[in-house]
DNA sequence: GCCGTTTTCGGCCCGACTGTTTTCAGTCG
């Protein structure tokens, strides 16, 4: 039973006795403690093992004795009880727009208990002669039945990327807009997004509001008040726009951004000292204080800037109250990309394409990384091919100033572990990334022996995308990743936080996780077209969700203190 | 169900929008 699991059920529970009427803090106890489980560096096996349960903050002696049984059994007792009461199907009904626990109830007290059920009510306008639901409540649950696929989709980074600068750059230009932001988990850089945020300071909302409800890209229109409004984009992503008077656009700015966890954990911390956080500022005895800035804010509430990425009430509050939040990594510290794909592999573009590209951005290195030989169907590179390369490198090099290329390969791990060159190719080259991609389905026994030797091989500086996933696409290898990020603090081999958007892997959760280790990274856009290289953006966003410090990225170093750092990196 | 510089009992985050109501409950973020 791992963490997830148990949180799983936690969550389900919480679901099932809402929908029941019980006690609404009581279902909020199971969420919260399913939270702490989710963001928790430990292991619930091993707390249970050592008798520590009820040390973690939001689990009582009731849910540690049902993490135990759940643990030690496999089953809940209590848990099978409540789903006899609310089965998934019931649940499932939640995830209708405008459906919450008491609609649920209503149904259910009418012999409504499945959403077959409820859609054959809905068309015969039955739905309509229950309290509380009147026609047009019904409409909107025949169509939220309709769309209840799409509208659980989650969006990547970059697509939602896309709209953010169509909105974004629309709002902007109205004239009514003093300041337009992105908030929501787009500006905290989540992997995926449901939905987009945007905070717009103005004086005439109302004119704000109907500019943004009648934009070009608007496909429908869902909610439109005096301050919000709601719409689904032509993208298929939907749009939340908050309109403010100019002195509340920081209160709001940081409302709307973020994380809920982290608003309630602040405004709960607030609570304690007598003060009140809404969206309209801080209430300190009775005075009102609208802060100009974040900072401010933060500063007003004694606590020191929590950047947006590290608002997810992982410890962030703590930290800042002592003054020890680290200070993240930026896309500026980056000095080169140490993992790219050319023509000679799968890649889109020459050598000198490539540099020219990353001296645009400033880089003063890159790392050529092509496809090792085996990799046959990625035109993977032989020895005598390799040997080619270089020598084009080295004349190239001739030729820069304050910038070198650097020659690299992506090596693949085999399937049975070995390598697929020998130490002789491999330690004639500067940058070694060695990745699989064969064998995703083998045993966690056998994926681990795999990476570990890659890890131990001397040669080797960086493991590529170290888990394999694809977000919402493929699931990471059967891995036990804690085991490969404490190899790795030991070995000194970085691990790479691949910026593909498809990718973000290592993911923000084992960065944290290898960063209290001591894991070295390197944020790398795996790029097969220039075009890609501007994807570090995404890899530095999750570093900084994993609280990665400048000093813990490798490809932050200057040129002269990475080459010493690829030579011995700690062995 | 949890928790305690206000508490071992009585609290537990805050406000806008919508629809169904005639003053508010439910939902959502």
């Amino acid at each position: 039973m791992t963490n997830r699991e148990v949180c799983e059920i936690f969550h389900e529970i919480a679901e099932i006795l809402e929908i029941l009427g019980e006690n609404p803090f009581k279902s909020r106890a199971y969420r919260n403690a399913a939270r702490v489980l989710e963001n928790a560096g430990f292991d619930v096996q091993d707390l249970v093992r050592e008798g520590r349960l009820e040390d973690v903050p939001g689990i009582g002696s009731a849910l540690a004795a049902k993490i135990r049984e759940l643990v030690t059994t496999g089953r809940l007792a209590y848990y099978e009880d409540l789903k006899q009461k609310a089965p998934r199907d019931v649940l499932e009904m939640l995830k209708i727009p405008g459906v919450g626990a008491k609609t649920v109830q209503v149904f259910l007290n009418h012999n409504i208990t499945s959403l077959q059920e409820l859609e054959a009510a809905a068309r015969d306008q039955r739905l309509r002669e229950l309290p509380g639901i009147g026609k047009k409540t019904e409409e909107e649950i025949l169509r939220g039945l309709a769309a209840m696929q799409e509208r659980q989709k989650r969006w990547l980074l970059s697509v939602a990327s896309m709209a953010v600068k169509e909105i974004g750059g629309y709002l902007a230009g109205l004239d009514k807009a003093a300041r337009v932001e992105v908030a929501g988990s787009y500006r905290r850089g989540r992997e995926t997004v449901g939905d987009l945020d945007f905070v717009v300071a103005s004086d005439d909302a109302p004119a704000v509001i109907a500019r943004f409800v009648d934009a070009p890209w608007v496909r429908e229109v869902v909610a439109e008040g005096d301050l919000k409004a709601t719409v689904i984009t032509v993208w298929g992503i939907q749009a939340d726009l908050y309109v403010v008077a100019p002195p509340l656009f920081a209160s709001t700015l940081h409302h709307f951004t973020g994380s809920k966890e982290h608003n309630v954990a602040l405004r709960e911390r607030a609570r304690q000292h007598g003060w009140k956080i809404s969206e309209y500022g801080i209430v300190k005895e009775e005075e009102t204080l609208t802060p100009a800035t974040e900072e401010e804010f933060f500063q007003l509430i004694g606590l020191s800037y929590i950047p947006p990425e590290m608002r997810e009430d992982r410890g962030e509050i703590r930290a800042a109250e002592r003054g020890e939040l680290p200070r993240l990594v930026e896309t500026g510290d980056i000095e080169g990309d140490l993992h790219v794909h050319s023509r000679a592999s799968d890649g889109a573009n020459t050598l000198e394409e490539l540099a020219e590209a990353a001296m645009a951005r400033g880089y003063r290195y890159l790392a050529v990384t092509d496809h090792s030989r085996s990799l046959a169907f990625t035109n993977g590179l032989t020895e005598e091919r390799l040997k080619e390369q270089r020598e084009e490198i080295d004349r190239l090099n001739r030729e820069f100033r304050n910038f070198r290329l650097l020659a690299g390969i992506e090596v693949d791990i085999l399937s049975d572990g070995r390598l697929d060159f020998d130490d002789r190719v491999l330690s004639q080259l500067d940058v070694v990334v060695a990745s699989v991609h064969s064998g995703f389905r083998q045993d966690q026994e056998t994926l681990n022996r795999r990476i570990e030797a890659a890890l131990k091989n001397e040669h080797v500086d960086i493991i590529g995308h170290p888990t394999g996933r694809l977000i919402s696409r493929r699931d990471p290898y059967a891995l036990d990743v804690g085991r490969v990020l404490e190899l790795a603090a030991d070995t000194g081999t970085a691990l790479e936080i691949n910026a593909n958007p498809d990718r973000l892997d290592l993911s923000d959760a084992y960065v944290r996780q290898g960063r209290d280790l001591g894991v070295r990274f390197a944020i790398d856009t795996d790029a097969h077209h220039v075009n890609s290289l501007d994807d570090m953006q995404y890899g530095v966003l999750t570093a900084r969700r994993g609280w990665a410090q400048k000093q813990d990225v490798i490809n932050t170093l200057p040129l002269d203190e990475l080459e010493k750092w690829l030579k011995r990196h700690g062995r």
